[in-house]
DNA sequence: CGGCGATGTGACAGAATTGTGACAAACCCC
DNA sequence: GGGGTTTGTCACAATTCTGTCACATCGCCG
């Protein structure tokens, strides 16, 4: 859950292919864009790290990409990628808010040392939690497991255990639907509409609660038009090194 | 906390020059180093926002610098400046830790428009307008709650909050309606008529007065026929260290 | 094949949020 | 104080969002 996620916005085959290999094999998680408006779908998803950019692109040019993108989510970063290398072209992408410019022809070694560059100011990967304590049950998210008492124990599926643990990996920060789809189903959604989250987070809840009937501390918090987050009752165990 | 304050490195006197003038002329505090031991002092300094590095440099080459800042500052922009193009050098400084790395010779504007990309990651965020105090009340403008107490706590709604922070964002300013709805709700309104600002401005008066009822400084004051401004009660916590 | 658990979907009721019209209160300038 | 404006607030209706139910689907296993 701590690898981070990059949109490669790139029309020509050849190219797109090198650096997404490329990302991939470093580490990264992937999703690829062959046009201007599918690229911008895509690098509004909840849950983006870093968005590579071309800027010659059909649909719409990388300039719009990147103004619109600014629009909505001004803090995303992007760093250009083109054959476009005139100061020009260099000063009104970084003035537009883009993080750096590669022109090309570029090297892999180059290109992912600049990634690496940008992640190292921009993503915060969030420290990854196996064990939670909510109450007096004993959740194991590697197990998937909860454990009430000696006798009363319950199971959480793959998916249930997912939604948890980045809910809680994330605490105390709401959580949009979209990064949930984003980081635990790893689908791009851009205006997708589904239930499953609200089905996954009913069923969470359902399963969380005391079978003896005790009030618990409030766990997965609503927060109306947007998501949800893990709420304070969550706590944690020391953290064994690892 | 306004000026950026930069270090420049750079053995050179005509680029120093040159460099430097550029920088102040665009509103910057630059300090001036001539060689690599005197540049590492003035870096690691307290206040400093960034590092323009040289490779060449008499006493310290450029990595020994880095290498030694990395180690005492290991966040400290820093972006190398320098004549040593081969991509070896360009990977190597990007691994070590530098934010972005510029060829000689390179333009004014280019070497402007990079320093100001690397300042918006790493110098005084601009959105950081997330958590404000009010009295005894803590807001968060991102989970969009009002903390009173451990106990006496509130939710905002989601324009309820888009609201506040654009009040707050722009303290000390009367804000008009028509503004606010530009900006908030997203409409050009020529003229348009409606009371929804203003309501949305009681109910937040109304959610931000202190549930003992203690009066609170004044927070939104109404500027008759214009608008609203969020005024001087409001204040913005020490940021947390990350 | 048939059972089983996990998962996602459509539907719908209930809840929260939001904008409006109406009207009283406050304000401003003479 | 009076007349014209502007703002605060109430009740309510319209809209949007969430919780949850029943059910179809899918993969798995015997």
């Amino acid at each position: 859950m701590s690898k981070a996620r990059i949109v490669v916005v790139e029309d020509e085959p050849a190219i797109r292919r090198g650096v997404c290999d490329a990302l991939r094999m470093t580490g990264y998680e992937v999703v690829e864009a062959t046009d201007g408006a599918i690229g911008l779908q895509e690098a509004q998803c909840g849950g983006i790290d870093l968005v590579l950019l071309d800027l010659m692109l059909p649909k719409m040019n990388g300039f719009q990409v990147l103004a619109e993108l600014r629009r909505t989510c001004p803090t995303r970063p992007v760093i250009i990628l083109t054959a476009k290398t005139s100061e020009d072209d260099r000063v009104r992408g970084l003035k537009m808010g883009a993080d750096d410019y590669i022109g090309k022809p570029f090297s892999a070694r180059e290109l992912l040392a600049r990634v690496e560059a940008v992640l190292r100011r921009t993503y915060k990967p969030a420290d990854e939690v196996n064990l939670v304590h909510l109450g007096r049950a004993r959740i194991d998210l590697q197990r998937r497991e909860v454990h009430w008492s000696d006798h009363e124990r319950g199971d959480l599926s793959e998916t249930e255990a997912a939604v948890l643990k980045y809910l809680v990996s994330n605490r105390e920060r709401a959580v949009s639907r979209e990064e949930l789809l984003g980081r635990v189903w790893g689908i791009g959604t851009a205006g997708l509409e589904t239930r499953a989250v609200d089905m996954h987070i009913a069923r969470l809840r359902a399963k969380l609660k005391d079978p003896n009937g005790t009030e618990l501390p409030e766990c997965i918090v609503t927060v109306r038009s947007h998501g949800y987050m893990a709420g304070p009752g969550f706590s944690f165990p020391k953290k064994a090194l690892v």
